[in-house]
DNA sequence: TTGAAAGCGATACCAT
DNA sequence: ATGGTATCGCTTTCAA
């Protein structure tokens, strides 16, 4: 390999100090335009690249920010990542990820993430202990939970408004004149499924509802699938059905047509939530709350930054409100 | 913030050397059982975690391997993402991800990546010049471009046959007897495309065809709606269409169904490239030539460490066969 | 404006 | 097996 160029090399070349080299490349303008023109030039003569590594070591930041994903596979995330990897780059900063293993905690990961001392730290739809979050508090690394919360804990966080978002859709459901709808659940203790599921009970609840059926689900497509078909197979068919996600929402549809030979909406009206792109799709015009992923990572690298200016002023937790979308898969409205 | 604390605050409460506090979190065996333990004890107490990037300094390596991903959003890459991640994981290596603007060169986000030093680097579907690729080979960084390849150039590459695969496409539809055969391609100028491309062309010609029709997308859903509603709103509408990927494969297959009320396979086959997940819903059924992501990541990580190993090794490009998937969006077979 | 020198927090070589 | 010390490549005082 070639000996690396340091910038003692291109000082040595430029015939300065080291000091007024690291000057150039730290953007100081104390400099006279000659000497800087002359390091430039050494530098890229001897393709000089600072080194980001040596320069995190004296500065105590490393201008990186972690970021844990739990499932890149769900395609709503994706987006979620492709977001925050954009805003990062507007902000000159790198960004490491990391995935937490299927049901793995991320408290097990958190040793490597700061090993390398990222500046900030974004979790999204995954937990942490509370006391991982007392000890990033401690080091002055700034955690902020994106689509997860934990009450009463020193975690930040950034989440739709999934209690309203259930009653927006109960709401849509009985306006529209359904009589028996079903819901079909993400994975239970996950506040995204539970507060949904809230929100819809409680309005259902208010509004003269008393019971209705309820399949389990883990907010995947497979999981939508099979638990409408079970639902649609029943002799009291309910002619709606929310689902937890837009994922089992659309295999909800594909298991209504394909699998039962039913029309939607006509036969029965299926609600997603999230609104993932391919829930525009012709195939399945799906009506379903958004989450605003715009609003919701804006807000996530503003509370971030927050923190990083006053890493002790107390936890947040910002809710952005979910946004109805009307499509074609929910009959009468 | 809380004092950082360092190797030297743990040797003074064990009362041993900053040495051996540093040759016990490097896992050197040549330490007694007790003084060990007094050490971890101390890191314990005082939440101690070893400092990637001093260590880095001085063994001039980060154990970060850089990823730059084109398009998230193509419900084909977050996969290959989740491979990426899931190996490196295991192999104890964190991961810098970076995405190249839309239509941005990765030149230009390399000095970003050469700043952080890592320890090789990762391309999917973007292209690197050949300048690029030279200085990170002097700089000891192995570059291994994912999905794309530059034919006579230093960096090494990782990509599915794709035109073997465009061959076996044609013999499938001609093998079922379709007779008027489109085409509907991604972005011009990209390997992945023009090599599908050619490989079917070839063995069209082979097999006695002179002319078939053909229409320009760009690998996503919205082309290949849009360029399949204008194919099927033809006079001489085709009786099967190949589109470069599965995306836009997908839009075809809605733009006859809900665009002009064909049916799949029965009016029109379909047949898309890549085989993502949706390819198997039971709203498409879409038959597909695979790409095999698995092996592909695995091949990549291989020639990564054989660069690693011997970075003057001269340039590989490795072909992994893709697998033809026969669902049912073709007829006949 | 410029240069000299002291860190930053590890690793690794050299003694003992 | 352990400790002392030079070193990695920068940033940042402090003097000049």
């Amino acid at each position: 390999m070639a000996k690396r160029v340091t910038s003692i090399d291109v000082a040595t070349l430029a015939g300065v100090s080291q000091s007024t080299v690291s000057r150039v490349f730290s953007d100081m303008d104390n400099i006279s335009p000659e000497k800087r023109r002359r390091v430039l030039d050494a530098a890229n003569k001897l393709g000089y690249i600072p080194n980001a590594i040596a320069r995190s070591l004296t500065t105590q930041r490393t201008n990186i920010i972690g970021i844990v994903m739990a499932n890149l596979t769900s395609p709503f995330y994706p987006y979620v990542l492709e977001k925050f990897l954009q805003r990062f780059r507007e902000m000159e900063k790198q960004t490491l990820l990391f995935t937490s293993a299927p049901n793995q905690d991320v408290d097990d990961i958190m040793p490597h993430i700061m090993q390398h001392r990222v500046d900030a730290l974004i979790i999204t739809s995954a937990m942490l202990s509370t006391e991982m979050a007392d000890k990033c508090l401690r080091y002055g690394i700034p955690v902020i939970l994106f689509n997860r919360y934990i009450l009463n804990s020193n975690a930040n966080a950034v989440c739709t408004d999934n209690v309203e978002g259930g009653r927006i859709i109960a709401n849509l459901l009985l306006d529209s004149g359904h009589q028996n709808i079903a819901y079909i659940s993400g994975q239970p203790n996950v506040s995204t499924n539970t507060d949904r599921e809230k929100g819809f009970s409680d309005r259902m609840r208010e509004r003269g509802m008393t019971e209705w059926l309820r399949e389990e689900g883990d907010f995947f497509y497979q999981s939508g699938y099979d638990a409408a078909l079970r639902l649609l197979s029943r002799p009291d068919r309910p002619d709606a059905i929310f689902c937890a996600s837009d994922n089992m929402a659309l295999g909800a549809i594909d298991a209504a047509r394909y699998g039962l030979g039913l029309r939607v909406p006509d036969d029965v009206s299926i609600v997603g939530f999230d609104d993932m792109p391919m829930a525009a799709w012709p195939a399945y015009q799906l009506t379903t709350v958004a989450q605003q992923v715009d609003l919701m990572v804006e807000a996530t690298i503003e509370l971030m930054l927050e923190k990083l200016e006053d890493p002790d002023s107390r936890p947040i937790l910002r809710l952005i409100p979910g946004r109805l979308v009307l499509r074609n898969s929910v009959r009468g409205v």
